[in-house]
DNA sequence: TTTACTATGTGTTTGGAGGACGCAAAGGCT
DNA sequence: AGCCTTTGCGTCCTCCAAACACATAGTAAA
C-alpha cells in the first residue's frame, strides 16, 4: 500500500458515545457542548480521536472520561460512520459507542477545558447536534431497545439493588409500552437472572418491595420477551 | 483538532469481507491469496483500503469486486476493528463487513492484479490467515448464526426459487443442528415470509418439492427459532 | 384504633405455539 | 405391481404466556 497515496492519505480515526441512562421516567443521552471551531457552542457527542497506540475501544474509555468524568461503564461498539462527508475538516470516520450507566451516576458530570458544558438531555427533546450525531443517536436508541429485549443489559441501567417495579419502569420506559405486573414478575424471576437479596425497601408510603439483584453483571444473550 | 499531532497523524482506513455461502453441506468463505508484502502468498479476506472520496460502505463493495469480482451482495457492517498493532505497517482500523451470496454465484472468481488466487473454504477447515482475520471470521459466524434466527436473511443464500428442504438445510447447516421436517414447515409457513411459487422441482429421483420464494427480499427483523 | 388508600406479592384460568410422532402421497427403480 | 425414498399433512400433548382476581403490607387520615 503506496501510503503517501492522496485517495489514502490523511485519514482520522474518532470515536463517538452515546450515553443513555433512565431516570424521571425518560432515557436521557449525554450531550456535551463544543469548545472548539467547527460547530462551537453546539451540542454533540461526547467523544474525540483516536491516538495511535491505543485501540479503539480503549479510546473510547479515555475520551468518555475526559470529557464527561464517567468511567467504568458499560461500553459496547454500535456502528462506524464511514460518509466522507461527514466532517468537513477531513476525512473521518467515527466508530459510535453505545454506553449504559444507572441513574445514580447521573450526577457526576465535569466540565473540562475541551468542552463548554454536559448536560443530560431527554432524548424525545434534543436540541440540534453536529455532524451526523443525530442519525447516530438514533441508531444508538434502536440498538439499546434490540439489546433490552435480547439480553441481560437491564443491570446496566439500575442500581445494585433495585425493586421489581423499578426494573419493570426500566422496560417500559425504553421499550414505550406497558406490561402486566404479574406476568413481567414471573416471567422475568423464571429466567433466573436475577435472585432476591432478602432485603426491602424503606421509607415507602406503601407496602415496601422486595430488593433483587442481577445474579451476574456481564453481557448474557437472553431472550426476555 | 491539530492534524499535525503525531497522535493522530498517518491513520489508515480499510475494509474487510467475510463472504459467506452454504455449499455442499458446508459454510464456506471467500479467501484471497495476498499478491503483495506483508504477508505475501498467505491467505487473507478479501477487502482494502477506503478511499478519501466514497464511504465505508462503499468501498466495501468495489474492493469485494475488485479482489474477488463478485457484485450486487447482501452486504452488512459486522464489527470495527481497531488494535494498534493489528497491522504492522501503520495505523490501521479495519471495518468488516459481512458478506452472503447464494451458492449459485460461487462460481463467479476472478482473479485480480492484486490477488494471486480467490478461493472458497470450508470455515471449518480455515488455513492460517493473517492480521487478525481469523478472528473477524469467528465473529462473523456468530453474527451469522443470530441473523438467521433473528432476520429472514436466509434469502440471501437461496436461489430465487427455493424447496422447503433446501431451507431447511440451509438452517441445520449454519446452526449445527437438526430440526424436525414437519414442525420446521409449520413454523416458516405460519411466518409468512415465504409463499409458494405453484411450481415444482423437476428431474428429482424421488417426490418433487414445492418451490418456494421470500415474499420480500429485504433484511426483516423476525424471530424465528 | 379503625378505616381508607395505594402499591406490592401470589394464584388461577385459558388459549396458542411448538415438540414428538404417525401416516399418506409422489416420484423413480427393479 | 411392489419397493424404496423423500416430501407433504394432521394429531396429540405439553408448556408458556396473556388475562384477570384476590390477598398483603405499609402510610395517612378519620
Amino acid at each position: 500500500m503506496d501510503m503517501k497515496n492522496p485517495k489514502y492519505k490523511n485519514q482520522g480515526i474518532h470515536v463517538d458515545m452515546v450515553v443513555f441512562t433512565v431516570d424521571d421516567k425518560k432515557i436521557k443521552t449525554l450531550l456535551v457542548q463544543r469548545g472548539r471551531k467547527p460547530f462551537v457552542g453546539e451540542w454533540i457527542l461526547p467523544g474525540g480521536a483516536v491516538y495511535n497506540d491505543e485501540s479503539v475501544d480503549f479510546a473510547a474509555e479515555r475520551e468518555l472520561e475526559e470529557k464527561t468524568g464517567l468511567k467504568d461503564l458499560y461500553l459496547e461498539q454500535l456502528h462506524t460512520f464511514g460518509n466522507p462527508k461527514r466532517d468537513p475538516r477531513k476525512r473521518m470516520v467515527s466508530v459510535a459507542y453505545l454506553a449504559l450507566v444507572d441513574k445514580k451516576k447521573v450526577s457526576i458530570l465535569q466540565k473540562t477545558s475541551k468542552t463548554l458544558d454536559a448536560k443530560w438531555f431527554d432524548i424525545k427533546k434534543l436540541p440540534d447536534l453536529a455532524f451526523d450525531h443525530k442519525e447516530i443517536v438514533r441508531l444508538a436508541v434502536k440498538s439499546l431497545r434490540k439489546m433490552l429485549i435480547y439480553s441481560n443489559i437491564a443491570y446496566t441501567l439500575l442500581p445494585c439493588q433495585f425493586t421489581l417495579p423499578e426494573l419493570q419502569g426500566v422496560y417500559e420506559i425504553i421499550l414505550g409500552e406497558k406490561f402486566d405486573r404479574r406476568n413481567f414478575r414471573r416471567k422475568f424471576l423464571n429466567l433466573g437472572l436475577i435472585e432476591a437479596t432478602g432485603k426491602r425497601e424503606e421509607g415507602m408510603a406503601n407496602r415496601p418491595a422486595n430488593l433483587y439483584r442481577f445474579k451476574a453483571k456481564k453481557y448474557k444473550a437472553v431472550d426476555i420477551l
